[in-house]
RNA sequence: GCGGGGGUCGCCGAGCCAGGUCAAAGGCGCAGGCUUCAGGAGCCUGUCCCGUAGGGGUUCGUGGGUUCGAAUCCCACCCCCCGCACCA
């Protein structure tokens, strides 16, 4: 007997063979390219890659058997740091990571060694993973394979080109951004190289120049900078490190650690004089608005590592200044080691600047009082604060004082009003951390603008208006992520789209720049449709100038001349525009759902960008797959490689496994017993099929072999709809467990496997199962003896006129009599002798057809359904009874749903006696017992116990003895 | 905090948008039975509680509301997952 894994390598190396998976242009035929984001070759692909994968591999599969001409294609991801960083780590010996690469991955000693070569370490997996890939019985044409990086120069040429095309068209543009560094390091600190500071970003803080009298500038940091014409002082920490330094050619006094951070954020700094902060308290300055002099205030609550450690103070509007404003009122001895005269500090009063909806002059002193904020060391001074922040952002007007901006709103005036700062020269900014942020290294980090960047400007109103039709017209799956897509357009900012370090292609313009990995990734599916010709015709990197790319998308330049410089023939050039012609746009595209703020969201620009003509026309998105309840990770040990799982399992239970798991953006999960329990299902599929195979032989055409191929109808249709919608789940669900069930009940009710049609059954349920266990369906199918591929059959059309209505509603009418027969026996627990059936009298269907005809046009009402029963001679005669009838039925009908009543109505009156009589032996067989079976009104009826009467349509009367 | 997706009878999950076919599909697991027995598999029954006649009771994160009627609609709250940027 042939094992599963047996058949399944048979049939991939038959497919292999027959080449049936390599697509070229065919114009008989619809292409269809649908597509998996290449992962990235630090390690094995894992289940969850398995997940994403085997749903285009489906989608692939069925549109293949549809008769589309279909193009799955493979690449593999290497840009980027990381493949570069784990080399490094296995050079330095770490154990963590080197022990993961021999338990989790399973790499050898042997080749462990070589990982100290980054290429050596994807080339490896790169491998490892094709053989997976290959396992699983992807319906890939390999002939396009490609990986990133210069190591690949062909592919490298075109990620130059879109690069160039792009900033062309001003989409990459240079820049300075704030970045969280590592002074250690010398290097950007993302989110997971942080020993602390977690989703910390850097804030811009508005500096407000005041003056001291000496022409020294106070910078003062705020995120408001419109309270400036509510300013009544300013604090500074008399116990912290302060500096007078020259920044940028002026004066500045900051605190020590913001004169470091100032140099790393493109300023001069030249410090000129250290001191204690008290050594400036008591002195005067002016705001650059008004000549009104003011004082320099102690306040303890000023941190000097929070942007300038300068801060200014406005009562009416920030509880913590009113607070500590308060405090040295109330205890003017705090003043004593200062010089200040006290009565000074007792004449500053709040100066309202903002007026807000609910609030007097003073927000501040009245949200302190309410809130009963005691000292600016109560933590509800921090509540407060936030609290007004928000309502004077949203809510809040500028008042008469702020000359030309009064009257605006607050949320709307300040960008405005920071630019006039800035221009004015009265304001300048920094950036700062909220919070500290700590390198895996230990080392504190700051901020730091990096200047001479490159960015994609994602930000660019127009490109995201684009985008947002491109979206329009594509397809997504589900349909409920495209309001994230949305959000995700108009969140996106630039994007740094070079890094100095790592694998990838050289950005051509500026040398010791790499294209960064999420860049590379956005139209490489373009790339596909030429690779093919590359190979073929060993066509080199150097043979790729601009102008062949631009030949092949965009059909410009000279082909004569282009073939001369690039000594490719016309004929091949000709060949690769033809065929990207023929394959683009991508139709279809499936990622995780955490690729969908970044990788898919750039690849819906990148394309409205560069291949406007060629829009995606489908995005699929789905959810993250954990393992055994928790998410996969290679330290908590619950890390499941594709190769693991085959195996363990084979390709068609993992593809299975994977599937069932979940669809939309839900999150499967895979645990090891179930996808045992689907492998064992498998099996019994695959003995059913054989049972089948072995003995259906009889010619038998009856009534359930034609509700048998009804009900294929509406299973193909369901199995149908529901892969077009992308939801592999409800499908496979369909196409295995439900057709199971259906198969089920028919060879119940026949009692044997000799009938044909069970064969051509099988036929239909191989095809329509074929998408998602390829091998076994395949094996099967060349049982039934067929010798073309099924992965390559027609697709099954939903026929209605197959369709079996009569024989639908006689089935489900037995299921029905069949359970409430078990239920009695069940609530008596009788062990039945006879069982009596009563088929209900011709009348009751009159009187029940009437009632759902009548329901057509909207609830029932007794009254007229009586009125119109009535008017019928034949029910007039037996009217006490119809009286008696009707109104039972009044209610059932009204809450039946529509499309019962319209198949009810279709299939009108239901031969019930007969169905009974035909079914006797059935219903005998399934009780071990003798059964009869009556009409209500006929004269030979047996009636012991006077069930009959409670017959009504689809509910036949039962008496059991 | 913001944005997106969720919370359903042991487990996985359908149903929810368009309220009554809903004690709520299907699968798995479990229990009993039948077949078979080389192993596996197949088939049937049961699986919230009660019930000697096809019935009744209590359920769909929590608390309210709308309705003749709510798993489904509205409001509030709680919990889980994903993303929040120089990182693949």
């Amino acid at each position: 007997m042939t094992s599963l894994s047996q058949i399944e390598n048979k049939w991939r190396k038959r497919w292999e063979e027959a080449k049936i998976f390599e697509a070229d242009p065919d114009e008989s035929k619809t292409k269809c390219m649908v597509t998996f984001p290449f992962s990235y070759m630090n390690g094995p692909l894992h289940v969850g890659h398995g997940f994403t994968a085997t749903r285009v591999d489906v989608y692939a599969r069925y549109k293949r058997m549809q008769g589309y001409n279909v193009l799955f294609p493979w690449a593999w991801h290497w840009t980027g740091e990381t493949i570069a960083g784990a080399s490094e780590r296995v050079k330095a010996g770490d154990e963590i990571l080197i022990r993961a690469f021999r338990e989790v991955d399973g790499v050898s000693e042997e080749h462990l060694k070589k990982f100290v070569d980054p290429v050596y370490m994807a080339k490896y997996y790169t491998d490892d993973s094709r053989e997976s890939v290959k396992r699983l019985g992807y319906s890939v044409d390999w002939r396009r394979e490609f990986h990133t990086t210069s190591l690949y120069p062909t592919f490298s040429k075109f990620v130059e080109w879109q690069c160039e095309r792009l900033r062309e068209k001003g989409y990459i543009i240079k820049g300075t951004y704030p970045v969280v560094w590592c002074p250690h390091d010398q290097s950007p600190t993302g989110d997971h190289d942080r020993q602390t500071g977690e989703g910390v970003i850097p804030e811009e803080y508005i500096l407000m120049k005041y003056k001291m009298e000496d022409g020294t500038i106070l910078p003062s940091g705020t995120f408001r900078p419109e309270t400036i014409y509510g300013i009544t002082n300013i604090w500074i920490n008399p116990d912290s490190d302060y500096v007078k330094a020259k920044v940028n050619g002026e004066t500045w006094i900051v605190s020590k650690t913001a004169a470091g951070k100032l140099a790393e954020q493109q300023k001069t700094v030249e410090i000129l004089e250290n001191f204690k902060g008290k050594e400036i308290i008591g002195k005067h300055f002016t705001s650059p608005l008004s000549t009104r002099k003011m004082l320099v205030l102690p306040g303890w609550f000023v941190s000097p590592d929070n942007a300038t450690g300068v801060v200014y103070s406005v009562p009416a509007h920030a509880p913590f200044d009113f607070l500590a404003l308060r405090d040295l009122q109330n205890n003017p001895e705090l003043l004593k080691d200062f010089n200040i005269d006290p009565t000074e500090v007792q004449a500053i009063k709040p100066i309202s600047l903002i007026s807000v909806e609910g609030f007097g002059e003073c927000p501040a002193v009245e949200l302190v009082d309410q809130m009963g904020v005691k000292d600016q060391h109560d933590p509800k001074a921090e509540e407060a604060t936030k609290t007004l922040y928000k309502k004077e952002f949203h809510g809040g007007k500028l008042k008469q004082i702020c000359e030309k901006y009064a009257g605006k709103p607050v949320s709307r005036i300040k960008d405005i009003l920071i630019d006039d700062f800035k221009e004015k020269g009265i304001a300048d900014s920094m950036y700062d951390l909220p919070e500290p942020v700590v390198c895996r290294c230990m080392t504190p980090c700051q901020v730091k603008l990096l200047k001479e960047q490159w960015f994609i400007k994602y930000s660019d109103p127009t490109w995201k208006q684009k985008t947002k039709e491109t979206l329009a017209q594509a397809k997504i799956y589900p349909d409920s992520a495209r309001q994230w897509f949305l959000n995700i357009i108009d969140w996106l900012k630039e994007w740094p789209c070079a890094r100095r370090s790592g694998l990838g292609t050289a950005l051509p313009w500026s040398p010791g720049w790499i294209v960064e990995t999420l860049t590379d990734s956005t139209v490489y599916m373009a790339f596909y449709t030429i690779n093919k010709h590359l190979k073929q015709y060993k066509i080199t990197g150097e043979q790729l100038p601009f102008e062949v790319f631009d030949y092949i998308f965009y059909g410009k330049g000279d082909i004569q001349k282009i073939s001369e410089t690039t000594k490719i023939p016309t004929n091949q050039l000709q060949e690769m525009r033809n065929e990207f012609l023929y394959w683009y746009p991508v139709d279809l595209r499936v990622s995780a759902k955490e690729l969908l703020p970044n990788h898919l969201t750039f690849f819906l620009f990148q394309h409205t960008a560069l291949f406007p003509d060629h829009l995606p026309k489908g995005v699929g998105v789905n959810g993250m797959l954990s393992v055994e309840g928790k998410k996969m990770s290679k330290s908590k040990g619950n890390f499941v490689t594709l190769k693991t799982a085959l195996n363990e399992f084979g390709a068609d239970a993992t593809r299975c496994a994977l599937l069932l798991g979940g669809e939309g953006m839900n999150d499967p999960d895979w645990r090891r017993e179930t996808v045992g329990d689907i492998k064992t299902k498998l099996n019994g599929f695959v003995s059913l099929a054989q049972n089948i195979l072995d003995k259906a032989n009889q010619p038998d055409h009856g009534h359930l072999e034609q509700w048998l191929i009804g009900v294929l109808q509406e299973r193909t249709k369901i199995v149908t709809e529901n892969l077009e919608q992308l939801k592999t789940r409800t499908a496979l669900e369909n196409a295995l467990f439900e057709i199971w069930n259906d198969f089920r009940w028919y060879i119940r009710r026949k009692g044997h496997f000799k009938s044909d049609t069970l064969k051509s059954a099988l036929e239909t349920w191989l095809k329509l199962l074929s998408p998602f266990a390829p091998h076994i369906c395949e094996e099967l199918w060349s049982k039934l003896g067929h010798t073309d591929f099924v992965s390559l059959a027609a697709w099954p059309v939903y026929d209605e006129t197959k369709v079996n209505i009569q024989a639908e509603e006689t089935e489900n009418l037995t299921k029905n009599v069949m359970d409430d027969t078990s239920n009695i026996l069940k609530a008596t627990k009788m062990t039945p002798k006879k069982i009596y059936y009563y088929a209900a009298a011709p009348w009751k269907w009159k009187v029940y057809l009437t009632a759902l005809k009548k329901s057509a046009d909207g609830n029932i009402v007794v009254g007229a359904l009586m009125k119109e029963l009535m008017s019928n001679p034949d029910l007039k005669a037996v009217a006490g009874k119809v009286a008696k009838f009707a109104p039972t039925l009044v209610q059932e009908i009204n809450r039946m749903p529509e499309d019962m009543k319209q198949k009810q109505l279709q299939v009108a009156e239901l031969n019930e006696t007969e169905l009974l009589e035909t079914s006797q032996e059935f219903f005998a067989r399934e009780f071990n017992a003798k059964v009869f079976s009556f009409q209500e009104d006929s004269q030979d009826i047996v009636d012991p116990q006077s069930k009959a009467k409670f017959a009504k349509p689809y509910r036949p009367a039962i008496y059991i003895e």
